[in-house]
DNA sequence: GTGAAAGCGCTAACAA
DNA sequence: TTGTTAGCGCTTTCAC
């Protein structure tokens, strides 16, 4: 049988109260009673039941933390550093990977609540927004990483994806390329990046061109869709992977058309990952500062928990392009 | 205030033991009850508190997943099985990345202990051996993922290492490569690799060369040693990486070196995993069956929660390489 | 077939 | 400063 407070408060001579205030670190207990409980606690190695305290507390200092897709290293390293800060914090945080399922969404969230969590992280896309506009109105604190969802009216942490699309854009352009792809995936992400792009293409004075954006979603498909198209006689100088997931696959469906990268074919991926650090030639991508946006996730997460914050916040963060070989001036 | 069995039972016009019973598929009721509770059930929306279940139960249907790094793809790819496979059986994963760090391995321990889990699974090394053993001895039941710690005896499953590590230096030397590298991390499985390696060296009639083995541990040392060793006059014709992050280090290193792979230099990696398809040129590189190891580590560790099993188990898997494009024949 | 009641391990309000 | 006690929400005997 599990050892009980009742064991050490029985061992230390005191009542259970006293145990749970020493350990608590509350009310006010002589220093002789709280060594003597100190000392017990130690020497049975006691460590409390997490189930009694959250029945008792209806809290289980634990956040959610919903991905998409851990194939993505991105939401991987989201992960990570989110885990990372919320152990810092004494915080559990579950990890749940969605696959991009609107039914395990629900699952999870449903679990999640049974346990009494006290927030949720979402990062990456959703697929069952209905089930979060619930979750909202019941009040469970939610934070978005990586997104925004203007509608559903909670905190977020992410970059601004659509100055990042800008910038990636305007080096194509000032490279000599008139011809740029886009490949993105159906996400909210995507789409300001695909925004972002489009503002560079109008800025520069050139036509927007619908036809040259492609949406696809994973590796496999972006390596078909790039053999495909980079067929074509007016094919696109640059392509604009709104993922480095989607680059990966790029390269490769370009390499089997024959196409070398940079020289025959500028790609620039989103990420940063280590994707785009291990593919050859190197890959050139905008650069989140996960490691920031996991630790902002968890505090904005834990100040609304806490209930000190009530209005709606919005952490921007800034983009930056990590130079390296999958870019070259386009031949006039 | 939470919805709680008992605001279930007062709508029902049942007793809260009833409607436990009907949720539980347990004693018997009556047809007529049970569509009754059932349907306030639906209405309500009911989903009982984990807590209180857990306190009452003793059991938290939770297992721990210790990971020690989330930087390699292979332990994610784990981690994607092992949760999958939980979340169809109904149970709960915790994933826990350590970092290789015993302190924390010790905090997630102890933090799982205090939720009640069920079980534990180690994929990968583990820093802490002497808490292990520990827990083994609480009657925790624990499943080995990816290695086996005979001392420890407890259920384990995991490719047969030593045979991939045979089949890796069997081809290399039917390519008639005769100076062989390998580089290890400081783990058991990197060792069983070793020992196969070293194996069908001297199957082969050639002697083993101590100074061919190069202990490191990540993508960055593994650059630099590649570079540094690859440097030499005698160097090694084809560097076998006990996993493929070691891989993707080496080929840098090689390519900084202006070595060409396959061309100067032969290379293969261990885990088949994504990195092996990413970089360029894809790497040749040992399938582990993850699916099957997540789904059987699963499988195992609840035959042993629920007691139905007494004996130690091992399942071993078969490695298979995976051929692509880093190897080529020696030039003799 | 159903209900009453005890109790899982803890916290917190109230007494002493 | 410390102890007593009433639950948190559920499961599970044991009566009926």
């Amino acid at each position: 049988m599990r050892t009980t407070i009742y064991d050490v408060a029985k061992k230390a001579e005191v009542s259970m109260s006293t145990v749970s205030m020493v350990m608590n670190n509350k009310g006010s207990i002589s220093d002789a009673t709280r060594k003597k409980v100190m000392k017990v606690l130690e020497e049975l190695q006691f460590t409390s039941s997490r189930s009694s305290i959250v029945l008792k507390k209806r809290s289980a200092y634990t956040v959610g933390l919903l991905i998409p897709n851990l194939e993505n290293p991105l939401f991987v390293e989201i992960a990570r550093n989110v885990c990372q800060r919320g152990h810092e914090l004494g915080l559990s945080v579950v990890i749940c990977n969605t696959e991009n399922d609107a039914e395990k969404e629900v699952q999870y969230i449903t679990r999640l609540k049974e346990k009494n969590l006290d927030g949720l992280i979402l990062a990456g896309g959703f697929e069952n927004d209905a089930i979060l506009q619930e979750v909202v109105g019941e009040g469970l604190p939610i934070v978005l990483i990586g997104q925004n969802i203007p509608s559903l009216g909670v905190d977020s942490v992410h970059v601004d994806d659509c100055l990042g699309g800008y910038q990636v854009t305007e080096h194509f352009l000032s490279l000599g390329h008139q011809t740029i792809a886009v490949f993105a995936e159906n996400t909210r992400s995507s789409k300001e990046r695909l925004h972002g792009y489009r503002q560079a293409i109008k800025d520069a004075g050139l036509e927007y061109n619908e036809s040259l954006v492609f949406v696809c979603d994973s590796t496999v498909s972006s390596k078909q869709l790039a053999k495909q198209i980079l067929g074509l006689i007016n094919r696109p100088t640059a392509i604009f992977a709104c993922n480095d997931l989607l680059a990966v696959g790029i390269m490769q469906g370009a390499k089997e058309r024959g196409l070398r990268v940079p020289h025959d074919l500028s790609i620039i991926g989103f990420d940063n990952t280590i994707l785009s650090r291990s593919i050859d030639p190197p890959l050139t991508s905008v650069d989140q500062p996960i490691e920031e946006m996991g630790r902002q996730g968890i505090d904005l997460l834990i100040e609304r928990i806490e209930g000190k914050e009530k209005t709606k916040r919005q952490v921007i963060l800034f983009p930056k392009v990590i130079f390296r070989n999958s870019t070259k001036t386009h031949p006039i």
